[in-house]
RNA sequence: GCAGGAAUGGUGGAAUGGUAGACACGAAGGACUUAAAAUCCUUUGGCCUUUACCGGCUGUGUGGGUUCGAGUCCCACUUCCUGUACCA
């Protein structure tokens, strides 16, 4: 009988429908493991053959420890709010609910013929009120909470007020946009709108003036791991920094923990380094120089404590606010000149430029270790948002300050041994220190290190500064000037910035007419009719951003219907955390940043028990795409075969992958593609069009896109699963090659007709080689699935599968082994060949085979013999002979002779079980 | 610049420090077929030797090192990918 996947993998999937074989309930005592994918934003495009690769990985591993006893929750959701939907919307004027909507439905249709286990029951759209009504609750317990540095967790802002009406700033550590101190007299003393401003210095979910990202093309405002190189992540389009009044999240004060948890989870060190580098943390000293002729001081933070008898100037950032109160008269009009063209620029222009530019303030400052005077300088390669926005410039030994200095002439100290900066800076922090002393301090002919370390222990000391630590990391802006998101919980009663009650939500996204900014320049929600609350006070206008809603999803998945909490207490007791997440790594500064912060805030209110979201996680690398191009030749409408494109000037034109098989083009539908190649003409080899080809990413424009929907159609999804593993390993980017898939569709052919020789009423014992090539399977499979090492899993069932066949094997018995171990990898075959077996249940209830040792014991051990390291032939031995049996063997064996051409063996090295080698 | 990773046949890729190239694709030859598709069998890193069998040499980006033995470990270099970038 005919292998018909179609009449197969339909009927499997309509009966762990009937049956809700995937459905997940809490079973207190049994063990749980969470898997989860990274849910996908709909897009119009639909899936291609990449898109499903992560969840083919981890279905297989859920189906696996499903089999192995684990309770299993895997649960599959859309992150539905996000750009795309809302450009497209404002060019048709469409809902961008409708486009999201018909975009999931779409989905689900792909997601379904590939035959998951996904618990659908327990689906999330993050665009749901039910769902989002918890983003815009966790929103308002941020608002009502401050970090304590101290205990390092949140605490309710409540008792910040208590505090500050007792004694006031005194003895508190909060983390905070600005240092404030004031006594209780003084914060008793404020106006409701003044203590409301205090208190948004230190909220969680805060209100702020900040730089931000403006991208004038989207009409919003960005996060950085939204921006890149200057452009949106989403559109390429030019990105510039403002000032606006925005909410913001104060992720910052979460950097230390954010840090040191990464010691506790099971990432790539790869990922983990890039989230350490996007957290950034630096240990240096804050130091105050005072300025000649004012009463306040400059503050600059320096990892470089050491270099500080070689600062010969200090630089400020264009917007630092110390600038306007530096500049003299004189030089009024010089920098005022220069900050205009500054703001004048675009991030992406100021780093395509990467020009040395900067101008004098007129002021001095008086450096504090060595006294002496130095000029302070205005550039932007200072940056605002780092340290305290001033540095003091090392141009001896840091390559910016050095280029700063050539270039507007400003003396250069070296500081170290050796080094020759008549070219460029000495960077390194090694070497003996030079030029470092005078009555107070002495650092010449210490080591770097050493000068860092007592230069700190002066600082302190003498009460210059303070040794700090600072982090990179900043607070997400959190407001976006857009429709399509989740409505902010908040009202504005005199001038006060309120969140509503936790009652009142969710708060609905209201109808617009139009999803753009109003006449005014106002967000689109300013649109909306009505949008006021009950006692009539105006409604915030912006939405949060594509990260809200992807934030702490996966804790609702585990009681997705609640509508009392975010997640009940038993059900996050039960589930706890993500056993295992798999998703791609872009993400890994965005999302995966913001989950953990989030889970933390909601960890330090003793909402979650677990303080890291996602215990393992593996990164899916990409599959990308293969396009084909023909080669025309100049001018003509001639195309030359590859082999052949040398002889020709030829310029290679991308052609739809469908009209290519094994790179040879089928010219008649290349002729009919296109109207102006219908008359081309070619020029062959052996008789073929050859067509060249790049690996490239999978678009439309580039005419190489593979649906999975075809690959199902035409062989299976369980072929498309298998090969899709079997492409190569997980974590890799790898090109899809359409051609490749026969292999494994060969092998299910393969297997379905093994499977239909057996005769299913007799049982019998499995033979020794039928023991050993099962048993080997098992072990193998079990520990490649464990190493997410799916590619050589397949290959092991093509291997043992020939042995089978090659044994002539008909044992009912070793099918039924087979049948367990492949239902991860090809369910729907499985699950046929189970109910053949007359099982009961589904193969998914069916135990995870245990392999034994003792079945995969040989009789003999074949043992390379090698002469000096190199081998030279094969030798069978008695499993149970010692050493000095084997090496005895080795010597007297006839091929022995020839090697050791009568020479006495210098030494002879038996490794049991390995090899025997005999140095002459 | 910095950080992380990679480099193995025509291709995708296998190899706890122990027979390099599993498995698959492609290719070549053959069987079946009127023919094609499908299926099955054989060969398939390179070079040399041989009528054939049998053999030999060489080979995992480059150069060194450790080791009885290195694709694997160490050092240096080259190239590529991925992330990040005036972070003081």
């Amino acid at each position: 009988m005919e292998y018909n996947h179609r009449e197969i993998e339909q009927r499997w999937q309509q009966y762990w429908r009937d049956n809700e074989t995937y459905r997940a309930t809490e079973k207190p005592g049994k063990k749980k493991f969470y898997v989860l994918d990274m849910f996908p934003y709909p897009s119009g495009a639909g899936l291609h053959v990449g898109h499903p690769l992560g969840y083919i990985a981890s279905d297989i591993y859920s189906r696996f420890k499903r089999q192995q006893g684990f309770n299993v929750l895997h649960p599959m959701g859309y992150d539905a709010y996000g750009l795309p939907a809302e450009q497209y919307a404002i060019q048709t004027g469409q809902h961008p609910e409708k486009t999201t909507m018909a975009n999931i439905a779409r989905y689900r249709e792909q997601l379904d013929k590939i035959g998951f286990s996904f618990d659908w029951s327990r689906e999330i759209r993050t665009c749901d009120p039910e769902y989002y009504k918890w983003t815009q609750w966790a929103f308002i317990r941020m608002f009502n909470s401050y970090y304590d540095r101290k205990e390092q967790k949140a605490r309710p802002i409540s008792e910040l007020v208590a505090h500050f009406a007792e004694k006031g700033t005194e003895g508190v550590d909060a983390a905070c946009s600005k240092e404030l101190h004031f006594t209780a007299a003084e914060w008793n003393a404020m106006s409701e709108k003044e203590k409301a401003d205090t208190l948004m210095n230190y909220r969680i979910a805060y209100q702020g003036e900040t730089m931000v990202n403006w991208c004038e093309a989207l009409g919003t405002v960005l996060a950085n791991d939204e921006v890149s190189e200057g452009v949106s992540v989403r559109g390429g389009h030019p990105v510039e920094q403002k000032v606006m009044n925005q909410w913001c999240l104060r992720v910052s004060a979460y950097a230390p923990r954010l840090l040191d948890d990464l010691n506790t989870i099971e990432w790539s060190d790869s990922l983990k380094e890039t989230q350490r580098n996007w957290i950034g943390r630096s240990e240096g000293a804050e130091m105050r120089f005072p300025v000649v002729g004012k009463d306040f001081d400059l503050e600059i933070f320096t990892t470089r404590a050491d270099t500080s008898f070689g600062v010969t100037f200090m630089v400020l950032a264009p917007e630092s606010k110390y600038v306007q109160q530096l500049v003299t008269p004189e030089q009024k009009e010089a920098v005022d000149a220069y900050l205009a063209e500054v703001s004048h620029k675009t991030e992406r222009e100021r780093q395509i430029e990467k020009k040395v530019s900067g101008v004098f303030t007129g002021s001095y400052a008086v450096n504090p270790i060595s006294g002496k005077e130095i000029p302070i300088w205005v550039s932007d390669y200072v940056l605002a948002g780092y340290g305290t926005g001033a540095i003091m410039a090392v141009p001896a030994h840091d390559s910016r300050d050095y280029a700063f200095a050539k270039h507007f002439n400003l003396p250069i100290i070296p500081l170290i041994e050796g080094a020759d900066v008549s070219e460029e800076s000495f960077d390194a922090k090694e070497g003996k220190m030079i030029n470092s002393a005078n009555e107070k301090l002495n650092l010449n002919g210490l080591e770097v290190k050493e000068a860092i370390a007592k230069t700190k222990r002066f600082i302190e000391e003498e009460g210059i500064g303070r040794v700090k630590v600072n982090y990179r990391l900043r607070d997400a802006i959190f407001s976006r000037q857009r429709y399509w998101g989740e409505p902010f919980p908040v009202y504005y009663k005199d001038g006060i910035a309120h969140v509503m009650d936790e009652s009142d939500l969710p708060l609905m996204l209201p109808e617009v007419d139009a999803y753009l900014p109003t006449s005014t320049g106002e967000p689109p929600l300013g649109r909306a009719k009505n949008w006021v609350t009950k006692e009539g006070y105006p409604i915030e206008l912006c939405t949060m951003p594509g990260f809200a809603g992807s934030s702490a999803y996966y804790l609702r998945y585990m009681d997705p219907r609640n509508n009392d909490a975010l997640v009940s207490k038993e059900a996050d007791e039960y589930w706890r955390n993500v056993d295992l997440y798999v998703g791609g790594s872009e993400h890994a500064t965005g999302h995966l940043i913001y989950s953990r912060f989030w889970n933390k805030f909601l960890y330090d209110l003793g909402l979650v028990v677990e303080p890291e979201p996602f215990r393992k996680l593996v990164n899916q690398g990409m599959i990308q795409g293969r396009s084909s191009f023909v080669y025309r030749v100049k001018d003509t409408n001639t195309f030359v075969s590859k082999g052949l494109k040398n002889q020709y000037d030829v310029t290679p034109i991308r052609v739809d992958i469908n009209m290519v098989s094994n790179d040879v083009l089928d010219i008649d539908k290349f002729r009919s593609w296109r109207p102006e190649f219908a008359d081309a003409e070619f020029i062959l080899e052996d008789g073929k069009y050859v067509c060249g080809y790049a690996v490239e990413k999978m678009s439309k424009s580039m005419f190489n896109v593979v649906n999975p929907d075809d690959i199902v159609d035409r062989y299976g999804a369980d072929t498309l699963r298998l090969y899709e593993m079997f492409l190569g390993p997980i974590e890799q980017s790898k090109p899809w090659d359409t051609n490749g898939i026969d292999g494994a569709n060969r092998f299910l052919k393969k297997l379905w007709g093994h499977f239909g020789k057996l005769d299913l009423s007799k049982r019998e014992p499995m033979t020794k080689g039928e023991l050993k090539t099962m048993h080997k399977l098992i072990k193998k499979v079990t520990q490649d699935i464990e190493n997410f090492s799916f590619n050589t899993s397949v290959a092991a069932f093509m291997v043992a599968l020939n042995e089978l066949t090659a044994q002539k094997s008909t044992n009912v018995e070793a099918m039924e082994i087979f049948t367990r171990l492949i239902a991860p990898f090809a369910p729907h075959l499985a699950e046929e060949f189970w109910h053949q077996l007359g099982k009961e249940g589904s193969v998914v209830d069916s135990e995870w085979p245990v392999y034994d040792e003792a079945n995969l014991k040989e009789d003999t051990v074949k043992y390379p013999v090698s002469f000096n390291g190199k081998t030279r032939f094969m030798l069978d031995v008695p499993a149970e002979a010692d050493k000095a049996a084997v090496e005895a063997a080795a010597l007297s064996a006839p091929d022995a002779e020839k090697w050791l051409s009568g020479k006495t063996p210098k030494k002879v090295i038996v490794v049991p079980g390995k090899i025997v080698n005999i140095v002459i």
